[in-house]
RNA sequence: GGGUCGUUAGCUCAGUUGGUUAGAGUGCUGCCUUGACAUGGCAGAGGUCACAAGUUCAAAUCUUGUACGACCCA
């Protein structure tokens, strides 16, 4: 016998460690069976599981589960990726605490450092997911560092730039100067900051007393100055144009020169240009030939290039500085409020700078092309559609992308350089050996790539690409790729790029982009805010199917999700409540039979719930296909508690309890039937105490229930539903009754049918005992004439249902509900009949609809008689 | 500045191609310790579907505009 509550602590674990003892996770390309994969977004090494991640891989492991039980071969190949950056922060940390830095230890050194980290620590979210329950094929698990995945990226390093789609450039690119390395646009974060907006007097050259005035956000780049623009058609300055000025405490001459790039409306109209630390000045300068001057140290401190006072300040601390001298000088005009954004790293958060190096560049725009045409000739799907327009967006006006990083972690660039500078690109040091000649002295590329040029690949260098594997060739074009909106450019374009570029197809059919966890109030969690929720909390709180649940039941598309632990709460009880109708099937006797034919029951109640199961099985499933997740939870949420609970337990009490042998047997094993139905359909979503149900419900299974079949529906007998929907119809009338005149549950109310056709007798003599028992009557009885005396009347179907209550009855409140349930009748029919006399709809409406507007009329209208009877009835007795 | 999305019950949200008497969960109210379950049962109240105009026989649903809000990009 189960315990009385369900204990999910108590056989998360358990049943987990049985689901990877049998294999259950595992994929099998030589089964012969239709492939069904998903590519698990790949978790940062360091990461730890957010709600996020719960979501996201909830979602997956439905899809997987789901797809294993319909037959599949169900591939969910996990791993992690190397996160470049944030691994090495993690370790730098670590070694700071014990007074020692990474340039200490050496590059080698370090790098052993990392991967003895890795082993220790790096498994961290992969244990938290298999928490989760997330039933990846774990024997499979890749990590992008690992030696195929880094030969996959040499592989695609070398073929690009031999396709001259990579190249190596000296530019401006994102400088961060905490991390010491570039980063790409996509790392960098615009902030909306209160900045300042001063304005300088430049002193024109060889004229006394003449100035032209710039505005700068920055006055410390002013050192870096080379030039001042003007708008060529800006008449104040026209005549100044080919003239200089003077550069102020640095004292260099400066051209004034004309580009449109100055704006006259904006400021004073002049701008002071500095090509070597602004993206939009480099610009100028390029057209300009204005020369370029770095002023800024790799720390962002001032270099040999500023005069002496200035070398070795910090950039911000120059910026007060250069102001003082200015103002000394008498040079600062005003200083106004300027609200700006501000470019901050996203790993380090310090301020970025532009700033000139050698990086190398993949050119996006040819990959770009065919990634593009993809989504638009419908190879990749987007789900929900509005997506594609951010992924278009993104793919029509894609940048070069810088890809490498001066950091030790990562892919070290297969590339070396002779000693006159020039490149040799190979896979391996002896191919660029032998490309730059026997003899000639090489050094290697010492920078590493993004982390993304790697999770780019991750499709299909985890299937064992560039061997051509029977696994790439069974699962790749993968199904469907789940992942957020926030990483659409980061990882989805950069896969859709590479995989078609390296595979000649797609990687994904569809891309489902989900919701974002939010808290109750619809903030984003933030560690700042403090408002985080832990996930593995709630797992340890409510279970972590509970927390599954209602992921899922939230998880409607194209909505963020704003998480209550109420809810949680809710779909806690929901899970005890299945436990509760699993321990009284077993009081019952209600045992799973092996071989039943559920099909062929015949009790029209059996009949009824057999044939409702295998609907909401098809209706789970299809909102599963559809990505329509929530719907998927409130379909077998609302069947297991509010259909099969609330009315198919009661109404088999009484055949449980009567005498009936042969009604018991079916009883029972249909029972015991549906709830085994009710357990498939919810493994998906609720895993663990599906499992722990499906083991403890039969003496013996020939299988786990992850490793069982879908339900299929297998029968639909509109009779048995027509009777059930008339009881349950009967039952809630009754009931209403009851409660609305607070009759006390003690007492046995009689109740009359009038009017009753054969269907309604048979039914009635065939569920008397139930509707008793249910309804709380002491009789039930068929009349021909109406009983109005005492009695609360009703209109079920085609008859008038009279309900003795007449120790309760109120006649003037029992009157005045009859007029109104009257009027709103009236006024739905008047309605329709309105709509039905006019002939442009009658002309115009599908026939079906006018159809069923003129059935409703119809049936609402004989309704609506009875209750006028019923009235007159009621009025005549007063 | 460009773009995307949202506004439906007190709260959180469903509502697939226009045709339902507009739904769910939660909260609220009343009754119920009935032999699976009080983490429960039964019943109930609660909505001019943000606003305005338009298209249509028919609009929560389509179009346009307004207001408010969210997010992305520059």
């Amino acid at each position: 016998m189960l315990d009385k509550t369900f204990n999910p602590a108590a056989v998360e674990e358990k049943h987990y460690t049985l689901w990877e003892e049998k294999n259950a996770f595992a994929a099998n390309h030589e089964a012969g069976k239709e492939p069904y994969t998903i590519m698990m977004p790949p978790p940062n090494v360091t990461g730890s599981l957010h709600m996020g991640h719960a979501l996201t891989f909830t979602l997956q492991d439905i899809l997987i589960r789901y797809n294993r039980m319909k037959g599949k071969d169900a591939l969910w190949q996990p791993g992690t990726d190397h996160a470049g950056i944030a691994t090495q922060m993690v370790v730098e940390r670590r070694l700071e605490a014990e007074g020692v830095t990474r340039h200490d230890l050496g590059r080698d050194k370090f790098i052993d450092k990392i991967w003895e980290w890795k082993a220790q620590s790096g498994g961290t979210i992969v244990n938290q997911l298999r928490r989760l329950g997330a039933s990846a094929d774990w024997a499979k698990e890749r990590f992008t560092m690992d030696e195929g995945l880094s030969e996959a990226v040499r592989k695609v390093f070398v073929e690009l730039y031999k396709q001259d789609l990579i190249y190596r450039d000296k530019k401006l690119v994102n400088w961060d100067p905490k991390l010491h390395t570039a980063i790409s646009d996509l790392e960098v974060e615009q902030r909306e900051v209160n900045g300042k907006m001063w304005y300088f007097n430049y002193p024109l050259e060889g004229e006394d007393g003449k100035f032209v005035t710039v505005g700068t956000t920055r006055p410390e780049t002013m050192l870096g100055d080379t030039g001042v623009a003007v708008h060529p058609d800006d008449e104040r300055y026209k005549d100044l144009i080919g003239r200089n000025v003077i550069l102020p405490i640095v004292n260099r001459a400066i051209p004034i020169v004309a580009d449109e790039y100055a704006d006259p409306e904006k400021g004073s109209g002049a701008v002071k240009i500095t090509p070597g630390h602004d993206f939009n000045d480099y610009e100028v300068g390029k057209r300009c030939n204005l020369e370029i001057i770095n002023v800024l140290d790799l720390n962002a401190h001032l270099n040999e290039n500023v005069p002496e006072k200035y070398q070795g300040m910090d950039r911000f601390e120059a910026r007060t500085k250069v102001v003082a001298e200015m103002e000394e000088l008498g040079l600062l005009v005003k200083i106004e409020e300027n609200p700006m954004t501000v470019p901050y790293g996203d790993r380090s958060g310090v301020v970025i700078e532009p700033w000139l190096t050698d990086q190398w560049f993949v050119k996006a725009d040819v990959l770009a092309k065919p990634a593009l045409e993809a989504v638009e000739t419908g190879k990749t799907r987007f789900v929900p559609k509005q997506w594609e327009n951010t992924y278009y967006e993104w793919m029509r006006n894609i940048q070069p992308w810088c890809i490498s990083r001066q950091i030790w972690w990562g892919h070290q660039i297969p590339a070396w350089f002779d000693e006159d500078g020039n490149v040799y690109v190979e896979m391996t040091e002896e191919a660029a050996q032998k490309a730059a000649g026997e003899g000639v002295k090489l050094t290697r590329e010492t920078d590493v790539l993004d982390t993304w040029f790697s999770s780019a690949l991750w499709p299909f260098s985890t299937l064992g690409w560039p061997e051509k594997t029977p696994q790439l060739d069974h699962y790749y074009t993968t199904d469907v790729l789940v992942t957020g909106f926030d990483i659409i450019f980061f990882w989805v374009a950069r896969m859709m790029m590479m995989g078609i570029h390296f595979m000649g197809e797609v990687p994904f059919k569809d891309i489902y982009i989900h919701a974002l966890v939010r808290d109750e109030q619809g903030a984003k969690m933030s560690k700042s805010k403090g408002n985080v929720i832990d996930p593995l909390e709630l797992i340890d709180q409510y279970g972590a199917d509970a927390m599954r649940f209602t992921l899922t039941a939230m998880a409607a598309q194209g909505r963020d999700i704003k998480l209550a632990t109420s809810r949680v709460e809710g779909y806690r009880n929901f899970a005890t409540k299945l436990w509760n109708a699993a321990r009284f099937c077993q009081i019952n006797g209600c045992k799973p039979v092996k071989g039943l034919d559920a099909a062929s029951v015949k009790h029209p109640v059996n009949r009824w719930i057999v044939g409702k199961v295998g609907e909401v099985a098809g209706e789970v499933g299809t909102a599963i296909d559809g990505y329509r997740f929530n719907e998927s939870a409130n379909a077998i949420y609302g069947f297991a508690w509010g259909t099969f609970c609330d009315w198919y337990l009661e109404f088999t009490k009484p055949i449980l309890n009567g005498d009936d042998e042969s009604a018991i047997e079916e009883t029972r094993a249909t029972t015991a039937w549906v709830f085994d139905q009710i357990l498939h359909i919810l493994h998906p979503m609720m895993p663990f105490i599906t499992e722990e149900l499906w083991e403890s419900m039969a003496d013996e299974r020939d299988m786990q229930l992850i490793s069982a079949a879908w339900p299929e529906k297998l029968l639909d007998d509109s009779d048995a539903n027509e009777e059930m929907d008339w009881l349950v119809q009967l039952i809630s009338t009754i009931r209403t009754t009851r409660s609305e005149l607070n009759v006390p549950g003690s007492v046995a109310l009689s109740v009359y049918l009038q009017g009753a056709n054969e269907k309604t007798a048979q039914r009635l003599v065939r569920n008397e005992n139930l509707i008793k028992r249910m309804a709380r009557l002491g009789s039930i009885n068929l009349v021909d004439e109406a009983v109005a005396h005492g009695c609360v009347q009703e209109v079920v179907g085609e008859s008038t249902v009279f309900i003795n209550v007449v120790d309760h009855m109120d006649v003037a409140a029992e009157k005045a509900r009859l007029e109104k349930e009257i009027a709103n009748l009236d006024k739905i029919i008047g309605g329709k009949e309105k709509k039905l006399a006019n002939e442009k709809f009658v002309a115009n409406a599908p026939a079906d609809v006018v159809a069923t507007e003129r059935q409703k009329v119809q049936e609402l209208s004989e309704k609506n008689a009875k209750f006028k009877e019923a009235l007159a009835r009621l009025t005549s007795a007063l």
